[in-house]
DNA sequence: CTTGACCTTAGGGTGTACTCCAAGGTTTAT
DNA sequence: ATAAACCTTGGAGTACACCCTAAGGTCAAG
């Protein structure tokens, strides 16, 4: 498929897909004769995961990066592809710790609150906050 | 404490804070008669927080939300408040659902290779990254 | 065979989040 | 008292990730 239906099925705009080609994070499978981008199915698998890894607060080199998994080929062995995959995947699991903790912190915050009507001036949410990070260890 | 200290206990510069200052972030609890800035414990918790939500991939502008909890005070209603709380606490589980899939992508990426040391050329890792949305459904 | 919807590249503009001066005032140490 | 090490504001510059426009080529429908 071509630039634009692509860019609809995915929710991005064709300017965001010719950045994303341009600093080699998706390069379209083929060209036409007339020179235009042809976009596949596997382009979409792609751009998926390009787009999941962003949402969860990657850097677009960041992504790069856990994709060059897949360029590092014949240079490398399983061995290291599969290091560098464990490696990857254990940065992910610092973020959701991470995040876990910022769950937990505003858990806390909310279960200390009554809920009620009355203005919020003296609400224990509120005095609470500031020790955010004590409410966590 | 002034502002050089504080930035060094924090890890940041000192352009950093007085860049979150201007843009609602962090205000120092005070200022000294000459006009420097007085940083207290209660900023060091505040710019903890700060630091932590940025590094899982909110924004400055989605910080200061959060922060906002703060700021509703008497305006409005521990309701109000605790509701807010909630809000934000379930955008922080969707990101950790997210980041949870990417995890298991990953993980199931790493299971399919052998490890060994031969040339990667092959190696089941690389033709399955292609089908890595497919891995998590 | 022309209209309109698509596509191409090149290059300029925007918002975010810093980062780095410049010119000057304050504080501490010798 | 004067240097060194802080601090102040204002404004300019940078990197990232787009976003938009211009000028033109391609292609299917009427
Ligand atoms: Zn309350
Ligand atoms: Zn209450
Ligand atoms: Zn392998
Ligand atoms: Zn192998």
């Amino acid at each position: 498929m071509k630039i634009g239906e692509f860019a609809r099925k995915l929710g991005v705009s064709t300017d965001t897909l010719r950045y994303y080609e341009k600093h080699g994070l998706l390069t379209p499978s083929s060209r036409s004769q007339s020179g235009y981008r042809i976009y596949t199915d596997t382009d979409i698998k792609q751009m998926s995961f390009i787009l999941r890894a962003k949402n969860v607060g990657f850097s677009l080199s960041e992504i790069k990066e856990l994709l060059q998994i897949k360029i590092h080929k014949d240079q490398h062995s399983c061995h290291e592809v599969k290091e560098m995959t464990l490696q990857k995947r254990d940065l992910v699991a610092q973020r959701i710790e991470e995040l876990t903790r910022f769950y937990d912190s505003l858990s806390l915050l909310a279960k200390k609150c009554c809920g009620g009507e009355e203005p919020a001036e003296n609400c224990s949410i509120l005095t609470t906050l500031e020790d955010i990070d004590g409410l966590t260890h």
